[in-house]
DNA sequence: TTATTATCGTTGCAAATGCAACGAAGTCAA
DNA sequence: TTGACTTCGTTGCATTTGCAACGATAATAA
């Protein structure tokens, strides 16, 4: 009767269900910088990304980089800082800016967050038949090319 | 020097990319229902979850459904009740219970952005190698199970 | 029946969010 | 130099969010 080939079906439509493991894995995975560290996924952005850097680079630096807002990002690390987990110094060279830079405590964190980080993956990863395969299909998405 | 074994890399860290890849394609295609329905994400969400279900149903079964909080969904609901895109009855079964139906109005919004959305997708995957294969591994991950 | 417990949808409220505006600092051109 | 413009990080503020509590209704047990 009706023309169901028109019909919507949310569940099988690809953002819906992005999103939905998106934010599935993204609760599991918080629960582990949550319950041992108490960070929210702001501060744990901004952790592992200066983690990868050796000099010490600008909240600009880090908020057009990690996908975070500019008043997020500025937020989240004067939390840090009131922790020491990162230091804020002002930039000699360009005085608008803010050098910002993981402590010992910082650095502990990132370390300890690795290992979770890379046994949490794995365990993900684990459930698809190809996990090579998905990744790079997965970058080919993210990226905006044919892999 | 280091042992750089252990860095940790957020960019190809999977919770990451997905989070990434998911808010792009979210903030992508939400344009298509904001602007041309001033719809937000629950409820598009809403819409079109109303529309595949004949029966009228309760605000308790959409949001254990579609993965959104209970206070979103009844607000939501009432935005969408004073535009008359949907009705709120009482259900006589169970006056606890609200029936939710999609008007008139409802239905053509969601006629219109089936096709748009079946586009959009379209789109999305046309960028990647094998897209069965893509979803399929998706699916096992969302389903938990090995594809 | 009555008492207890559970479930429904709504709402109060504190916290989080995101935009825009701000002051401070730097750049550039006249 | 001066003045206009840009960029930096912060912050004010209105909106959104999510949790918990609520009244209303229903289910269960005594």
């Amino acid at each position: 009767m009706g023309n169901n080939l028109s019909e919507f079906i949310l569940e099988d439509f690809l953002p819906y269900q992005l999103s939905i493991l998106t934010n599935r894995i993204s609760r599991d995975f918080s629960h582990e910088y949550v319950s041992r560290f108490n960070l929210d996924n702001a501060e744990w952005r901004i952790i592992a990304h200066l983690s990868q850097v050796n000099a010490p680079i600008s909240i600009r630096e880090i908020y057009s980089k990690v996908d975070l807002e500019k008043s997020k990002v500025s937020r989240a690390v004067s939390r840090l800082s009131a922790r020491a987990i990162l230091t804020k110094t002002e930039n000699l060279k360009d005085r608008r800016l803010v050098d910002l830079k993981l402590t010992k405590c910082g650095k502990k964190i990132i370390d300890e967050m690795t290992m979770i980080a890379k046994d949490y993956e794995t365990e993900v990863l684990a459930k698809i038949e190809d996990p090579e395969y998905f990744r790079k299909m997965l970058n080919s998405l993210i990226n905006d090319k044919i892999a």
